[in-house]
DNA sequence: ATTTTACTTAAAGTCAACTTCAAGTCTTGC
DNA sequence: GCAAGACTTGAAGTTGACTTTAAGTAAAAT
């Protein structure tokens, strides 16, 4: 892996191996712009070491629930003069937080009318809940909309 | 909506518009079998209340996270003897519980983790519990895998 | 009776995040 | 120096849950 010149940079199939994507998900990564290749004489992509960092948070990422897109923008806030220390990784990821806590404050939600509505029997297309999702906020207009996809890239 | 015959079916439009799909979202339920009509003499669609809160289960059930397939199998757990009661559809519902609870302990123990990442600065590849997903329960197969998308489907 | 308006169908299009394919080129190991 | 394996590209295919379109028919309103 070490070149003549002492560089230690990668061909896809490493860079997919070491950092558990496949290939053809790295192509798509580069040419969404979410990370960088330089080329071999013959035109072949070589990364750089770094580039499993970045795939490390794409993945973390998308465990929490952005799109590519968004991810994207996050890479795009980090420092292009200098390599990203901890900190400024650490600093992006901090967005997240308030995501998951929405996430999580609204599947509690759900989960507590869905006990109710058990409890009671009820379900009715008036006056339940968990039918009714518009009965406590309404008009928000579209809003963020992010997802939670993709179990394959779940812990468990 | 009253027919001569003192049956009360609706259009497609009017179920539409009172169960909040677009019209084209109940032909695509049809033809997926999750929802019945009868037809008029010229061959329009006929729903009866009923399907109403069909409509209503399948809303509550893609929130909580479902696919189509799954809630159309749910769906044939009804009696088609008789007019489904309450407790029919409450029972159905009582599946989704597991879910929301796994659902949620994920999301809870990934916002832990990235609380933790954040405090120690690391993010490091090797070490980072959020970076590295497999860690503490790698091997369960595939298994089933569902989506929590949509969030149009959401309450908030 | 005629004009709207609502409905019908099958087929194709949409979105995200990839994967697969086909046909060809580069690099490596012997 | 050459076969094998890894790589290249653009284009098309995949999945789920629909929406959109086109061309035509039914029902309602006047």
């Amino acid at each position: 892996m070490d070149t003549i010149d002492g560089t230690d940079s990668m061909t896809i199939g490493e860079a997919a191996e070491r950092s558990g994507n496949a290939a053809s998900a790295l192509r798509y990564y580069e040419q969404q712009g979410l990370i960088h290749a330089s080329r071999s004489s013959g035109g072949q992509r070589r990364f750089e070491r770094d580039v499993l960092r970045r795939l490390a948070f794409i993945g973390a990422a998308q465990r929490v629930g952005l799109e590519l897109g968004e991810i994207r923008a996050a890479l795009e806030q980090l420092p292009d003069s200098r390599t990203p220390t901890r900190r400024d990784w650490a600093k992006l990821s901090t967005a997240w937080r308030p995501r998951l806590d929405e996430e999580i404050a609204y599947l509690t939600r759900l989960r507590n009318q869905l006990t109710e509505c058990i409890g009671c029997g009820c379900l009715s297309l008036k006056t339940c809940a968990l039918y009714n999702p518009d009965d406590e906020a309404a008009e928000r207009g579209e809003g963020p909309r992010f997802l939670l996809d993709d179990r394959s890239k779940r812990a468990n």
